[in-house]
DNA sequence: CTGAAAGCGCTTACAG
DNA sequence: CTGAAAGCGCTTACAG
């Protein structure tokens, strides 16, 4: 077990040599193939763990050709949906006995761009990415034509024709909105969500629940910001010094309506009584928000796991037809609204 | 740029025979060597990106011996403080080159030891590493064995000679308490935090407080739970129930400290002005609850920074000392208490 | 059932 | 300044 820093590491060579046994025996004992007696195994694995034998999977793998690892990009972790996606993903690919390449983009372009070569010079098996804002349709197209299996969450990027986890925004955000109009609401606001095609569709289902009851969509109402809570706050501020004041709002996502509710107790106001709010993505914390979150599940870490089972649909078979998952969303009610 | 995805990728060889050069020289260009003249360096780029060359750095790595590769192991990315750290742990160590092989323990032991013996199968340079609850102490001895570069953060374990990221825990809660007791709170609890060295300190600071004031350490006041928004919420409620009910408490951490807002709202109660209300780490979140949190900072997104650069000095300098980073706390007061 | 040999795509001395 | 050769630690046919 202990093995001086200094020393080169100890390769199935040495291993073959203990046991006096050539090199190849030893690499098929340790892939587990059946061709090999269990006396002859036991002899290596002793062998192996007396020398304190560690796999080199970069050598394995350049001979090989396949690869254990997975890259999976990211823009926004300081969201709990992210975050809670990416224990999805991870969750799922540490099952299938892959490894996870991670990278964090913050949004930016470039370092996506940059970070997606190094995923390819790693020789990742496929990578699962959530696109960053501003994302150009070439790029998706690039990383297809790569040869890299791509799947793409969350937001869509274009008419490609990679696979995609998402959730369908604009029934969700229908459903929100419907249970603040049958609660009686009519001036309702429209918060945070900044570009994009998911802020499109959700807003589509905001319009789409006005139009069915006759309520004229006003675009005053809508504010768009960053989906953050830092502008979940300023864009429930601004809507509150509207007049005549709206008694409702459906915000872009839940990050974005804790925001609002924390403007709300600025001013002495409290979500589900003195005003109704609904969020969407239904993140952990939303069952433990101030006060609770009425909101619209799309299953965080669920949607996960199934970005990284289409991943390895296509990496066990690279030619299958295009696969999409669309989560479907679910409206939890709780104190907010 | 287009590639068919059956072909075989294509290599330096290719490249070399297109630009009419060895392969060493194709090498020698790709790592930017002084000793090959600007107008051969740009024939091989020119070759190189026509024929849509990636670098295969696994077979660089086996050859060359550097990995460009660095394990990051947090157990609880559905806590903020540590989706922040694995931020600032990730910035770093992508703007040195690295990319990171992360995984989610869960706190699992189990997945734990399964997932570091994956990061040196992969031949990660090193790994930074937040112990799970549980692990053995032997643990870490073994990963120090190994010779794999650790820095293990927020959570130590026993007297290794690893280097450590960390905050003053003791003097941050010292400092909460405090706050509390000048504004004449004497009745406190302490909320959350279910085991390790990490709620010891905290402990002991809380303690420290309350001795300097002559205040009696009442144990029943002290409610253990996970550190979650849950069993914020719910050891927030036991809290709320004792009798003469206490008026103020401390929380083991932020997410705690929301968990206990939630449960304060809903006996119609509000946090800063029914009770008081401290929280630990100040996640980006801590500005934006219902109501804002005072809470002690400990940055943790420079605090991932500096893990990340703890483990880089060590990989550029194996034998240097022992390193150890403790993040000053700082108490940033809001409206929570 | 086990071994000798070739090769994965690079890098690194070493020649010239 | 550039090339031929050996080798990193594995896997994979192919013999025997």
């Amino acid at each position: 077990m202990r093995k001086p820093v200094t020393t080169r590491p100890v390769t199935i060579l040495d291993v073959a040599a203990a046991a006096s046994l050539s090199k190849s025996t030893v690499s098929l004992v340790l892939k587990g193939s059946p061709l090999i007696p269990a006396e002859t195994a036991e002899r290596v694995r002793a062998a192996a763990s007396k020398l304190g034998y560690v796999y080199n999977s970069r050598a394995g793998e350049l001979r090989g050709g396949r690869s254990k690892t997975i890259g999976v990009v990211v823009n926004d972790l300081a969201n709990p949906f992210f975050a809670e996606i990416l224990i999805g993903v991870e969750r799922k690919l540490v099952e299938a006995g892959y490894i996870v390449l991670m990278a964090h983009t913050n949004e930016d372009v470039d370092r996506q761009r940059k970070v997606l070569q190094i995923m390819r010079e790693q020789g990742a098996a496929g990578t699962v990415l959530c696109p960053a804002y501003g994302t150009p349709r070439a790029f998706t197209k690039e990383v297809e034509a790569s040869g890299m299996p791509l799947v793409v969450m969350v937001r869509t990027l274009g008419p490609g024709k990679y696979d995609f986890a998402g959730a369908d925004n604009e029934r969700g955000i229908y459903a929100a909105t419907k249970h603040l109009l049958d609660a009686g609401h009519t001036r309702i606001g429209f918060l945070g969500g900044l570009t994009g095609v998911v802020l499109e569709q959700r807003l589509n289902g905001f319009r789409a629940a006005l139009a069915e009851r006759k309520i004229k969509f006003d675009a005053d109402l809508v504010v768009a910001a960053q989906p953050t809570r830092r502008s979940g706050h300023e864009t429930m501020c601004a809507l509150l010094d509207m007049t005549p004041r709206p008694t409702a709002a459906v915000c872009y996502n839940d990050v974005v309506a804790f925001g609002a509710m924390s403007a709300l107790g600025e001013r002495g106001l409290h979500a589900g009584r003195d005003f109704a709010l609904t969020g969407f993505d239904n993140v952990l914390d939303a069952a433990h928000s101030n006060p609770p979150l009425t909101t619209v599940d799309i299953r965080p870490d669920a949607l996960g796991e199934q970005a990284a089972t289409l991943l390895l649909n296509r990496i066990r078979e690279p030619t299958r037809a295009r696969q999409v998952f669309l989560a479907e969303p679910q409206l939890v009610v709780r104190q907010s609204a």
